[in-house]
DNA sequence: TAAGATGATTCGTA
DNA sequence: TACGAATCATCTTA
């Protein structure tokens, strides 16, 4: 409980001659009245008020004896007792000169460390957990939050939306109980704190605790919980990656274009059958429209010629339907988007090889200003 | 469950 | 770098 650390200071003198010049500190206590007891300073002490310095030391003497035996006492005594050396009209003298002594010998800095500078790792995970929305606000409807939110593979089909959501009440699993786990450790971290800051701040009363040590003891206990609190996250940052790599498994599954996407790629292929070369601006129109990348049009449109080449009589049948459709829309006076070179009928590659790859299609071909009025 | 359809990937070419 | 061709992997359908 008392602990006597400031009374045994082995440093040197202090200066001011109250015995505090030896290891023992009882020796010293006790000698700390004898006369021979070297006074360097003449009676500057902080004991002013007392005119007698011998008197000074024996009464000085005296309540160090007192606290020395008090760990020997049965509590009630000692309660009463340190409530008596509270109320001593020389504690706060002494006090101040414990304090002092103890400031002297560098007790009080016995655990303090430099501020370290934060964690990179901590830093990390932190941008991590905020980047993956499991950290900071909770992200509203949309997105799983960050950037691993959207799947954008075969563009927003109803499926990945499917898979979209699981992903996204996964992540939300795994974000509440992340904070669930922070909060526990925060509480805990500031029960404890609390706790330690009552027990030192009683022990301040009957022993030099400064007001910087309490803080030096704050700032310990908030580096072991924030180390816990880094094992927290980077659990949390592991589940994360895994359900993200799951995720990320998913989406490479292949997934058909939407109905709509198909079609819209039919009727520019079949429109431009001459030349179903899009341009780089038909192809982000498209794009655009199915709800798929552009990437993704270069495939369709590159597998579309292959298996169209490879096998014209089995495309006729869908040919001569979107070459209807074609004309059609051309009829009703719809300026449609598609129907712009009305090859409709020519329902073969010209030289069944359109340009071929020798001599692809012009960049600027006429197709892409038709494309251009597809919206 | 097999066959066909389809989107993606890889490789060679100009 | 875009394209054709071959191929792979997965989806759809009967």
């Amino acid at each position: 409980m008392l602990q006597q650390q400031p009374l045994t200071g082995n440093g040197p003198s202090n200066g001011r001659g109250l015995g505090m010049n030896s290891h023992t500190g009882m020796h010293a206590l006790n000698s700390a009245h004898q006369p021979s007891q070297h006074r360097s300073d003449g009676g500057d002490s902080g004991l002013e008020g007392t005119e007698n310095g011998h008197e000074t030391r024996r009464d000085i003497g005296d309540i160090l004896q007192q606290i020395m035996t008090i760990t020997d006492q049965s509590l009630d005594e000692a309660q009463a007792k340190k409530h008596a050396l509270n109320c001593h009209r020389m504690k706060p003298a002494l006090f101040s000169v414990l304090c002092e002594i103890k400031e002297k010998t560098g007790l009080s800095m016995r655990n303090a460390q430099e501020e370290e500078p934060q964690d990179p790792q901590l830093v990390r995970l932190d941008n991590m957990l905020l980047a993956e929305g499991v950290a900071g606000p909770e992200k509203g409807g949309g997105g799983a939050g960050g950037r691993g939110g959207a799947p954008h593979s075969g563009g927003m089909s109803p499926d990945s939306s499917l898979e979209h959501s699981d992903y996204k009440s996964k992540l939300t699993q795994i974000r509440s109980i992340y904070h669930t786990e922070l909060e526990k450790y925060e509480q805990a971290c500031t029960e404890f704190t609390t706790h330690v800051m009552n027990l030192l701040r009683e022990q301040s009363r009957t022993r030099p605790v400064t007001p910087r040590e309490i803080e030096r003891m704050v700032a310990i206990i908030h580096r072991k919980f924030s180390s816990i609190q880094t094992q927290l996250k980077q659990s949390t940052c592991e589940a994360v990656m895994i359900l993200r790599s799951r995720f990320l498994d998913a989406r490479r599954k292949r997934r058909n274009f939407s109905k709509q996407a198909t079609e819209v790629l039919n009727e520019y292929f079949y429109s431009h059958l001459s030349n179903p070369y899009p341009s780089e601006e038909a192809k982000e129109e498209l794009a655009k429209q199915c709800g798929i990348t552009v990437s993704q049009v270069s495939n369709w449109f590159g597998n579309k010629r292959i298996r169209y080449k490879k096998n014209i009589g089995k495309f006729q049948e869908e040919a001569n339907l979107y070459a209807m459709k074609t004309a059609l829309g051309a009829r009703q006076g719809d300026d449609s988007p598609h129907t712009p070179n009305s090859t409709g009928t020519t329902m073969k590659p010209a030289n069944g090889n359109w340009q071929g790859r020798n001599s692809p299609p012009p960049r600027a071909s006429p197709h892409s200003e038709h494309s251009e009025n597809s919206d």
